[in-house]
DNA sequence: CTTGACCTGTGTGTTACACACAGCTTTATG
DNA sequence: CATAAAGCTGTGTGTAACACACAGGTCAAG
């Protein structure tokens, strides 16, 4: 299989892919004759394993750890509960976040329907955002 | 103020100042001696509305167009508010998406719980994240 | 054989910083 | 005043996971 191939077959970009080899998450052969990368079933097996992981929250250097057990044979298995949990506090963590921005995106919003536009004088910038915390107005 | 100083006063590292200087967001003098930073009263204020702006979810590109804006004296608000809504929906799909592999996060690990752990065969990688979505299991 | 369409590998850009590191400053001490 | 330790500085590079640019190679049609 040729890059664009495989891309198709698992549903990625072929940049994805070309990605994943450079990092080392694939490993294909070269075509002697054009330097072309030619990719096995296997390579598509680990490929779909990729996405699957992905979707699960793994990052790709977990994976690769996931890939470096079960090449020497080892069960991967312990390594994936443990990371899990990992991501699983992270996730949280950042999904938390995001949802506290967006409140106070939404609150900025409500609050600046109400208010005009002003012109930079040069004590300030943009009242909308400074001072936004405090309540202020360019027309205060 | 040199770095650190202006630093502790807005409350963020000295490497991100360092990054605000490089990317131009902050625009210091040097101190003629020793080439170091030099920081004025208008560049805490600046750093201080990147705070508050981020904290809205602005990005440093966003932030460093509303200074060109106020720079020529035209108003920014109007850019303020549109780019506020684009980052509102980004936002939105970000923690969605996120949300979406949280959920997938907490099945697999309920799932988890009553299955054993596997051992590669060549066949497989690990039957815990493989075949996941089809409900597998390394012992089926 | 040539034209055009498509495909390839490699190099670089993206976001918002954190870290490493050699060298300069400042402070404490003798 | 000399010196050594502690701290600070600028610059260079690394991070995650790709996307994009681009010069050149490949393939089918004519």
């Amino acid at each position: 299989m040729t890059v664009s191939e495989l891309a198709k077959r698992a549903g990625v970009t072929a940049d994805t892919i070309r990605h994943y080899v450079r990092t080392g998450l694939l490993t294909p052969q070269r075509d002697p004759n054009n330097g072309y990368k030619r990719f096995s079933e296997r390579d598509l097996q680990h490929l779909l394993f990729i996405v699957e992981a992905k979707s699960l929250g793994f990052s790709l250097q977990d994976i690769e750890l996931i890939f470096e057990q079960a090449a020497q044979g080892q069960s991967p298995c312990p390594q994936v509960r443990e990371i899990m949990s990992h991501r699983m506090t992270e996730v949280a963590k950042k999904i938390e976040a995001m949802q506290t921005t967006y409140n106070r995106m939404e609150s900025a919003m409500e609050r600046w329907k109400t208010q005009p536009n002003c012109i930079p004088t040069g004590d300030h910038i943009c009242h909308l955002i400074e001072g936004f915390s405090e309540g202020g107005c360019c027309n205060d």
